[in-house]
DNA sequence: GCGTGTATTTCACTGATTGAAACGTCCTTT
DNA sequence: AAAGGACGTTTCAATCAGTGAAATACACGC
């Protein structure tokens, strides 16, 4: 019941993680970084490196392996991320009222929606898995194209879709953007000043997205439904 | 000089890439899959689990965690080489509407795409950054194992990939071969002339690809090669 | 030259890792 | 209902794989 993990491994673990944050690391800093001494960590980071996990390059120094990349890529393209953010959508809807969406890039400048909550107004917005969004004049759009905004989220108002308000954030681990969450509202029920706190409500939630349980939960008392209570 | 590398720690890798690639694996699958027994293998999903590499569904079964999302952005992000590339690899759609791509040589006698744009056309070849790719019998493989060839392209009609056409040219600052360059085309509707026209295209935007826009110039500061000798 | 920092190898010690076995549970089969 | 099988889990003694101090070799700066 207890936590019989392996030391090893955990260690290993850990060095893998401190040369991806770090982007390059030399073996001394890495011993450093970890509390593992010289012999270990080489002997660790050898066999990291055996399996495709870090890579060397010419200065002798500790890069991320194109594995890391690869399952990455691959924990991403199956449903992981869908399943990771359905809880954030459940929350985004419980706290607003309004639907909810996860949307990445798919090609030919657009995007789709990869996994939704509806909303429990009785007029709210409506669309479905799958369903592609164009990227010019979205806030999904602006986001997924990286043009980075002062407060980490974006508001379009009667964009594409009239009478509608989009908000989204990024979800963008690492600097890179994976996907976005938004949450669209009837324009007609919404204020700027609304829009504004829904929108650090969803930025919130996005930057939580693949953070650690523990520290990603954003505890919030506020209602911001609209509804009679 | 041979290879200390830690058995438990390369177990628990293997595991982990079980896991990322089926998706989903139980227990007992993932035991088999690795040859471990089954206690083995719950204790190393168990440290996988307690460092968020995977992560566990309401049913048990063991999937990606969002720790192997999260290192893959950030490998990706100090890839320099994606970012340099992307601008060509749109610039590559555009001229050609086909599906275009960034591979590197990876650990294991195989290469891997680094970064893709789809094409444009309805009927187009489609794969994920991540997907790995033999280097045996592709263009791909052709231009990354370093067999220069005439004109600075390589073009291999139904190769392993049966119905399409793969035309690659090498990113090679100071003739070591880093990367490869690629378009793929369904071979039905491209002849011999215009695969050498488009492997033209694709080599001088491979040439380009490491220069500096106005001087012509290699700048070559950061190292870019993924593997020792 | 000397001193400092690094990467690497060696090796004796030991405690962390291992896998068979046993157990409880949930199925399907008879 | 009973029997069989598959799975997840726990336990535990044996041992072998992992450990880290120390020695070696190399590169650099002063």
């Amino acid at each position: 019941m207890a936590e019989p993990s392996t030391r090893t491994v955990e260690r290993a673990l850990v060095l893998l993680g401190a040369v991806c944050d770090a982007g390059s690391l030399t073996l001394a800093d890495a011993a450093r970084e970890t509390d593992l001494s010289a012999s270990t960590a080489l002997r660790l980071l050898r066999t990291l490196e055996g399996t495709g996990f870090v890579r060397r390059d010419a200065l002798g120094t500790y890069r991320p392996g194109l594995r890391v990349v690869q399952l990455g890529a691959q924990a991403l393209g199956h449903e992981s991320l869908v399943s990771l953010a359905e809880p954030a959508l459940e929350r985004l809807v419980e706290r607003t009222g309004e639907s909810s969406y996860l949307s990445v890039p798919s090609h030919d400048g657009e995007g789709v929606y990869l996994a939704m909550r509806e909303g429990t107004h009785s007029v709210r917005h409506a669309s479905w898995v799958g369903r592609s969004i164009p990227l010019e004049g979205t806030a999904v759009g602006a986001v997924l194209t990286g043009g980075h905004q002062g407060d980490g989220f974006v508001v379009v108002r009667n964009g594409v879709e009239t009478d509608v308000t989009a908000i989204a954030a990024p979800v963008s681990p690492g600097g890179r953007v994976v996907a976005a969450l938004s949450v669209v509202v009837p324009s007609y029920r919404i204020t700027e000043a609304e829009a504004r706190r829904i929108g650090a409500l969803v930025a919130r939630e996005a930057a939580a997205l693949l953070m650690e349980p523990d520290t990603g939960t954003v505890p919030l008392t506020e209602d911001l439904t609209g509804e009679p209570v």
